[in-house]
DNA sequence: GCCAACGTTGGC
DNA sequence: GCCAACGTTGGC
């Protein structure tokens, strides 16, 4: 059981996105880096935590939470020409890309402003809040997902499942938005 | 819109 | 293998 933080632009494709996608669930496809790629091919595993960050937001924040429900696959969208992030150079047999699959658990309503986070000792060392950082895929530390949990008004738990009943914080809203893939 | 930081590309 | 040029990310 591990965990992990996700960046996604909103105007691209938002945590309420994701909650009005069929099963909220969605293929986390479009990483072209290695790096973030080598994450989602090796390391990250059925049922591990995710947190939901919206970049060039105003304010960037934290939105929501998933949890991985299919790990890693060759990323259809480096095969089609037609994509965005259409990549020739990856073939059928010898895929360059992956993605995993990610369900929505709890929206985080408000949302964490990154102005915010910045002021929580216990993330003080998260890879979100290093200068220069760009990763849009990243570890995060059992310390660090429970100190979401609690600015979150969420229970500590390290079963992200379990935040689907719980009381505390509002549930996820949907949305008429359609992904621009 | 600006720009710092970072990743990738390609000439040599 | 080096590194300059370029493209992208993402906060502000």
């Amino acid at each position: 059981m591990a965990y992990w933080l996700f960046k996604s632009e909103p105007d691209c494709f938002s945590f309420a996105d994701l909650c009005a996608a069929p099963g909220r669930t969605t293929g986390w496809d479009g990483v072209r880096n290695f790096q973030a790629r080598n994450f989602l091919r090796d390391s990250i595993k059925l049922g591990d935590g995710v947190i939901y960050y919206h970049s060039n937001a105003e304010p960037p924040s934290i939105a929501g939470l998933a949890e991985v429900v299919e790990e890693a696959h060759p990323d259809p969208t480096a095969f089609d020409p037609s994509a965005d992030h259409y990549d020739p150079k990856s073939k059928l047999e010898t895929p360059t890309w992956f993605q995993v699959k990610i369900r929505a658990v709890r929206a985080i309503d408000p949302p964490l402003a990154l102005p915010k986070l910045r002021e929580v000792a216990a993330l003080a060392g998260m890879e979100l809040l290093r200068k220069g950082s760009r990763l849009s895929v990243q570890p995060v530390t059992l310390e660090e997902w429970h100190a979401v949990l609690e600015l979150a008004g969420l229970a500590p738990t390290p079963h992200v499942k379990d935040l689907d009943s719980w009381p505390g914080s509002s549930t996820p809203r949907s949305s008429r938005k359609t992904r621009q893939v």
